[in-house]
DNA sequence: GCATATGGTTCACACTATGAATGAACAAAC
DNA sequence: GTTTGTTCATTCATAGTGTGAACCATATGC
């Protein structure tokens, strides 16, 4: 981007007030800085690493994984997740299997202790945002959600200029 | 939290729907990826540390900082900040400097070199968030707004019983 | 069979972060 | 005016996150 963005913006005309632009900057560094402590404190309550914990989500949509389908959902080299991998070995929440197609695929699925461990963060992730969400009025709630999912559009669109 | 969280939830009585939550939650995680790909991407072009580049940011408000002051803003612990300073320093970035009237505090300000970059970026930042403004209309601009100082709120509300 | 693609691991490197120990400088108290 | 305790910053050991290059084993295509 940057280089197409900064001479134009795209889509309205008219000009946006400056003070808006501070208070959207001020608003998404503190969400932003909200979600990292969630991270934060998440890491430290079920005492593993952030990746491993991030990792360890992925199992929640599929039965089987691959290093390199992990690399590629986590956005990381598969280098990085070899490592991830041992970590996660090593504590027992998910166990190597060699794929009888093809050797040279090992499949990732979670142990029972794995599992356990992936149902307690998917708790706990439903409850804060539920927590959250009751905080609002159910009227305020919908305006909320209806809201993020024009923001989401707009941050991804502007996330296509951006490399 | 959560030991206090599980049991009930707090303001409004009337049950939340379960797609709302996952709505919820998977917005929240859309938006923080894009926080953290945006980071990424900044660190990249202006060819810095993510931590080297938060700090810079730091004396956008304030001419001079104290090591002690850099980790209480940053939210990590002194030691690490002087890790950061090193690096800033080395980069010609920012400079230190005994303060006068207490020779145990170093004072830091931004280098010419420094305020040169710090601008480079809070242009950036500016151009970034201007664009996302303007990819919506003037009036939903504003719902969006005042809706993600709600979020806020709520969040910041949850977020005290985290601990 | 042989070249080559692919999947995974190993290794060396750099950045982020913490906590314990150390040393220098100040502030009082005796 | 030395001792005692505190504060500020740095150093060091340790752990986690991440990349990229080199490597090995297993397929797959002529």
């Amino acid at each position: 981007m940057v280089h197409t963005m900064n001479e134009q913006t795209t889509q309205s005309n008219d000009t946006i007030p400056s003070y808006q632009v501070d208070q959207f900057q001020g608003l998404i560094a503190k969400l932003f800085q909200c979600c990292q402590e969630r991270m934060q404190y998440q890491s430290d309550r079920f005492k593993l690493p952030d990746a491993e914990l991030r990792c360890l989500q992925l199992f929640a949509h599929e039965r089987y994984l691959t290093p390199k389908g992990i690399a590629h959902k986590m956005n990381v080299v598969k280098s990085r997740v070899t490592k991830i991998i041992d970590g996660m070995v090593r504590r027992k929440l998910i166990q190597r299997v060699k794929d009888p197609e093809d050797s040279r695929i090992t499949l990732l699925s979670l142990t029972p202790k794995g599992q356990d461990k992936l149902n307690e963060i998917n708790y706990f992730l439903e409850s804060i945002h539920l927590e959250v969400l009751s905080q609002m009025a159910p009227e305020q709630r919908k305006a909320v959600l209806s809201n993020l999912e024009v923001l989401k559009a707009s941050m991804e669109a502007v996330k296509e200029l951006m490399v």
